[in-house]
RNA sequence: CGGGGCGUGGCGCAGCCCGGUAGCGCACCUGCUUUGGGAGCAGGGAGUCGGAGGUUCAAAUCCUCUCGCCCCGACCA
């Protein structure tokens, strides 16, 4: 991709209206616009990370038996008067009607739809267990958005749904699904902790949270210094010493990013999520739901990694792996840096930036540094009438000069040590 | 919903107290010079001052109402 070509420009100055660094940054960077409070447009940089985002947490997903759907996002009122959630969802659920004033909501969780559909489809324990998931936006009218894509009205997330026909593989699946949680979040190149949570309008008596720790959350979680206990706040509530290990615990603030529920009967018993089991008589589904707040976890890797310059992206989530600033007038036209292009284009598909742009080499560095992909070529005329280029390391500040043959190569080295 | 703050070209702000018909920096467009860490000169385009009422000869400025945005608290991926 050329920048020249790049509609969306940066900005020099911070936004007045924005506080915690994810939100400034992208604001700055020309990931997202804001169209109202808590709604946002992903520009193609935001986009980019959401895809990648995307793409881990559906490998990961399917390699846990889970089938991919798609729900709508209006849903009937009927379907949550049925669970008694038209009710108790309160001012968060978004309502609207249609014009024959039947009411509808716009969904910010999927329990209703997925158990009706399951339940229409499912009635034997042979059918069992089923995992069904799903990459969607979820509207909340939250009583306050804030901090960008931290807090929206609209967000993107993973939805899954598990249905068993035991507590015992309810309880497996569960576990599974932690095991997978814990694998995204490694993949994606950032630190989450699992804790101890509270179920709260979602409901069910077990679980757990993952957080990503960062000054800016809104969570504090409670964790021991000594073993590997860990809750949110609301679970520990007057907590002074590890209820495992009697150790020391601390205090720390943090993002949730996932959160998984192990919900029992709380659904399938009021719609009549039933199914045969193999003694011929009726049972509920034994549920589970498991969620990742995709436009969240961009933001989140902002927080987690950013300097005064600006993102510093992981390899896995990067916009773009590489960029690529020809300085000066005649850089750009220079063939052997054309011909270099060509072979980062042809070795890293896709994942090659150009600052093409007939601006001052500051600018250019701003930008990149601003925007943070991991790798930057920068091709300086000095440098070019020696035969070699530079190449910067976004994340530690190393410059090395090389060959035009050696680039390539050694920017596969430098990805692949950083996304270790 | 309570408490605090703010709405003036795309972004950041000044002007408001003390009314006189809108200004600065960045960005944008044109030209020349410049070219390894956010250049210089010259010229140019762009704003119903959030909206509605009111006071006044005259309102960005004063009064009333309203809408929106941000931050702090009670909810959540």
């Amino acid at each position: 991709m050329r920048s020249l070509s790049d509609p969306f420009l940066t900005l020099h100055d911070d936004p007045s209206d924005a506080e915690v660094a994810s939100h400034r940054l992208m604001l700055r960077a020309g990931f997202i616009h804001k169209i109202a409070g808590g709604i946002y447009t992903y520009l193609p940089s935001a986009v980019r990370v959401l895809k990648k985002i995307e793409s881990i947490v559906r490998r990961e997903m399917n390699r846990a038996g889970g089938f991919e759907i798609l729900m709508p996002s209006l849903q009937p009122g009927d379907l949550w008067e049925s669970t008694g959630r038209w009710e108790k969802y309160g001012k968060e659920l978004f309502r609207l009607s249609d014009r024959h004033e039947r009411d509808f909501a716009l969904g910010p969780t999927h329990e209703e739809v997925v158990t009706s559909l399951i339940a229409s489809q499912v009635g034997s324990y042979r059918q069992l267990p089923v995992l069904v998931y799903q990459i969607q936006t979820k509207f909340r009218d939250e009583i306050r958005p804030r901090f960008g894509l931290l807090r929206g009205r609209e967000f993107i997330m993973k939805d899954a749904y598990s249905f068993s026909a035991s507590e015992e593989d309810a309880k497996a699946i569960y576990e599974k699904m932690q095991e997978a949680y814990k694998d995204i979040f490694r993949k994606l190149g950032l630190r989450a902790r699992m804790v101890d949570a509270d179920s709260g309008l979602i409901g069910g008596n077990l679980s757990h949270e993952f957080m990503i720790m960062a000054p800016s959350g809104e969570d504090t979680v409670v964790s021991c210094s000594n073993c590997e206990w860990a809750a949110n706040i609301e679970k520990a509530e007057g907590v002074t010493v590890c209820p495992v290990c009697q150790g020391a615990v601390s205090r720390e603030t943090a993002i949730e990013v996932g959160h998984v529920f192990y919900l029992g009967h709380k659904y399938s018993l009021p719609m009549n999520g039933l199914f045969s089991d193999q003694d011929g008589q009726e049972k509920p589904f034994v549920m589970g739901c498991y969620g990742i707040g995709i436009s969240r976890l961009l933001a989140c890797a902002i927080e987690q990694s950013h300097d005064e310059k600006g993102m510093i992206w992981p390899v896995s989530m990067a916009p773009f792996q590489i960029s690529v600033l020809p300085l000066g007038p005649v850089a750009s036209e220079n063939p052997s840096v054309l011909s270099l292009i060509q072979e980062l284009e042809g070795r890293f598909p896709d994942e090659v930036y150009i600052d093409d742009r007939d601006l001052r080499a500051g600018v250019k560095f701003g930008d990149a540094d601003l925007k943070g992909f991991p790798v930057q070529v920068i091709c300086g005329e000095k440098n070019l009438s020696a035969g070699n280029v530079e190449i910067k390391v976004r994340k530690t500040g190393e410059r090395e000069i090389l060959a035009f043959s050696a680039v390539s190569g050694r920017i596969s080295e430098i990805l692949k040590s950083l996304s270790v």
